[in-house]
DNA sequence: AAATATCCTGACCATATGGTCAACATATCG
DNA sequence: CGATATGTTGACCATATGGTCAGGATATTT
């Protein structure tokens, strides 16, 4: 039966598998234009060359398509969030930080927007993992930079201003992309443009905290 | 007749005037959250308190609604870009720029969402104004830029990724408010919260781009 | 081949959508 | 007052919405 199969986790061939790869990027873009409400089934079927029976078919119903794009989401932005310690040298951390908060945004645009809206909309479906799992990130974090001023390693900021400063001048660029694109006048953002926007960002922001070169 | 009154721009009573305002007000709300798309006029007639005829009759239609909202925040935009010249000083130039951009957001959070919410979808009204007058505005900061960099009076950064960390790193208490009460555990940003921030912000920012203190 | 699990989709449903309109209410003004 | 501009709104319309379901088409397995 497929309600068992599915039960038992059983993923079912590979026509599944592909359809909803198909589905799940159709759905990104859409609900990232659009948002929860803006967005339609009949919308995202389109984009993803199928009828909307069949979309519902796979995800079951557009809240559930919605809240697993939330959830991969956030599984990619955890898989970034790996732990660091008061030893590391925090010219390294944080360049590491600005970089891979970068090539995230790069790599899922449209992810970042789908975030995006879901903040804007006040995060009716991710209170939760704000005030949960991504604050005690936000304090543990914050605790070591605290612990680096100390040590004079750099400036004694507020290390949550430091860390929303980060999240918005990488994410600006997904986010925003319409605006820097028309502002810019250009296409789309080279793999160049971007690494100078990261080498500007990693300067000024490490240059604007004080932190001190490792051999130094 | 009331075709010809309005067409010879007569506003009307002061019945109007009080009725536009809070149709604005709540559509601005409902647009910032949802979107254009995910807006419905019903939603805003119930926030204006008002039958969703009366807000048709007064505003036309959802789309004329949107645009006028979008104008009016572009309006508040340029009314604090004011002009600045290669005589004046970077950091007081800088600070006043990352203050006025803070105060705007604050004071008009849902404007600054709604913007937000159009630059997300791809900025379908705003294609013009990006890359027509903001465009150019942008570009004549970027040169002083240059010419104080030239001067030694700040370090030779690309003036566009300067302004829009600027914009990035203010925008993001309005448009993603729901985050940051989340992460900081608070209801509502004080005064003094944001006093804080802009005082980082600008420390950072102006010691991030090498930006010397008047007297130096 | 037979049986069974999976896949596919048009037809359908109740509700919501943006928008129109006619009828009426109220204000304004000669 | 009467006349005319302005404000108000429920009823209505065509279309779109999320979702269901029956019935058939394919795979897969025995």
């Amino acid at each position: 039966m497929t309600r068992r199969a599915r039960e038992r986790g059983e993923a079912g061939g590979a026509t599944r598998e592909r359809n909803e790869r198909e589905i799940l990027a159709a759905a990104e873009k859409i609900f990232a234009a659009h948002g929860y409400r803006g967005a339609s089934v009949q919308a995202i079927a389109e984009a993803a060359g199928l009828p909307k029976s069949n979309v519902l078919y796979y995800m079951g119903s557009k809240r559930g398509l919605y809240v697993r794009l939330l959830e991969r989401m956030m599984a990619r932005w955890n898989a970034l969030l790996d732990d660091i310690s008061v030893d590391d040298d925090p010219a390294e951390v944080l360049e590491a930080f600005i970089r891979s908060k970068m090539a995230l945004s790069r790599r899922h645009p449209e992810g970042s927007r789908l975030f995006a809206a879901e903040i804007l909309a006040g995060a009716p479906f991710l209170q939760e993992y704000l005030s949960g799992e991504l604050r005690a990130w936000v304090e543990e974090r914050g605790a070591i930079f605290r612990q680096w001023a100390e040590r004079g390693l750099m400036d004694p900021v507020e290390p949550v201003w430091l860390i929303f400063l980060i999240w918005s001048a990488t994410q600006h660029y997904a986010d925003f992309e319409a605006q820097v694109l028309g502002i810019t006048g250009k296409g789309e953002l080279s793999d160049a443009d971007v690494e100078q926007i990261t080498a500007f960002l990693t300067r000024v922001i490490l240059k604007g905290c004080g932190v001190r070169p490792r051999e130094a």
